[in-house]
DNA sequence: CGTCAAACGATTTTCGAAAATGACGGAAGG
DNA sequence: CCTTCCGTCATTTTCGAAAATCGTTTGACG
């Protein structure tokens, strides 16, 4: 046990967190070169834990690797958002249908249990949930997860995390944004067809939420686009 | 350029190209227990580009890592096997699909090429392809590689290639068993349905083409099984 | 005799420094 | 003036040893 709180696992692990952390809440930019010097002192640790890191999140797509060049931060993009949307789509849609056609009793009290505290926390909370509230996010991820948790198989599950992970680069880009959708409806609408067991209709409400959210964040996009900087690459 | 033919880019490549080899050809075998030093030794060099190609190839499932208590080669199962089938059915039916409806005038030429190649192989040599003559082995990479090259999204390429790697170590396992299939008329199938661009088709066909594959390998697994040694874990 | 705790051994994990590599800039030659 | 070649420099990559960790065994105590 360390004194600094922070310690599950080793140091690469650590390093991991952090690391991902930083790339997702955007403090580490998209292109960004990342040196080791750097990110041993983020890390506050020696090159070699940063190193385990760096792969694993390559390995992710998290970040890219140029030969003896060095690492960048993923670039991201309009072409890669749709990518990643579209390939949710599919292997997500295939796991949730999966998952309310074999999801015993556990799986269904799970998801209540989920979906309640999301709901209740938006209840409570009027402001919008994306305004970048920790608690809410919690929710909102153990929701989607639990969805499709009872696929029953590990590979489709992989695959979900880490389009997850790469969806959530590009969520954190529209925090602030107005929102003209009513995210809890469309949450609630995937939750009962969960619980009736209607897998079809589950699947195809996960996939409009997914396209709305793509849809939401193009639009933001294109806009900030025309008006001032270039901090994407098209 | 290093005296020692072999040497393309950094040692931990070379590692990963080694472990990863050894593993797929089973002289590595499932469940195995991974020691830094007997790996150290296989790819000569030091620990740090073993833990590197270690870490790679934990993110593809090849091998596992629990804890502070080391690395060992993924077990194989048949529910594995079926998963890995499975998804890889839905993902890569989905690249075939794209790249039949997208490919262009060059992919086309590519497909004919690399289908050429493959049959063509298999027309002078009348052993059956399952004999692991490695040429053969090489033109069918390229064909199953080049059937989805141009579905255009990265991702589900990136996807593919793990699936593919996974299903490889299953493949090997069948070598020298009995063949009640045409493999080659199930590819000339497959070949012509994305020549004529009849996507759903392509898609259909090469979906079947590996439930054959995994129902062969069930098969004469579980025959195995009730004769003699348990190589595997169900 | 059984249980618990401390210590050992084997192995992983981490460190800091050395070696290797690619990028950059300046000087020589055309 | 442009091109090419060769040092120099910043970084990555690799190494071998030190530190940390886990599983097991040993020994004491109830």
């Amino acid at each position: 046990m360390t004194a600094s709180g922070e310690r599950s696992g080793t140091l690469a692990d650590v390093a991991y967190g952090r690391i991902s952390q930083a790339i997702t809440v955007g403090s580490l930019k998209p292109g960004q070169r990342l040196r080791f010097e750097d990110l041993r002192e983020l890390c506050e640790t020696s090159i070699s834990p940063v190193r385990e890191a760096l792969t694993r999140l390559t390995a992710e797509g998290l970040t890219t690797l140029e030969g003896h060049r060095g690492y960048r931060v993923s670039p991201l993009s309009l072409t890669d958002l749709w990518d990643t949307v579209r390939t949710r789509q599919l292997i997500e849609g295939r796991a949730i249908r999966l998952s309310v056609e074999l999801g015993d009793e556990a799986w269904e009290a799970d998801l209540v249990s989920a979906f309640h505290l999301m709901s209740r926390w938006q209840r409570i909370h009027p402001q919008q949930p994306s305004a970048e509230n920790h608690d809410w996010h919690r929710h909102h991820v153990r929701f989607h997860q639990v969805l499709i948790a009872a696929c029953g198989s590990p590979l489709l599950l992989g695959f979900c995390e880490t389009l997850a992970q790469r969806a959530e680069r590009y969520r954190r880009l529209s925090l602030g944004a107005p929102y003209e959708r009513d995210i809890g409806q469309e949450h609630a609408a995937i939750y009962e067809a969960a619980i009736e067991r209607d897998a079809p209709a589950a699947e195809r409400l996960l996939c409009f939420h997914y396209e709305q959210t793509a849809r939401a964040l193009e639009t933001l996009v294109v806009a900030a686009e025309a008006g001032s900087s270039g901090e994407w690459s098209l």
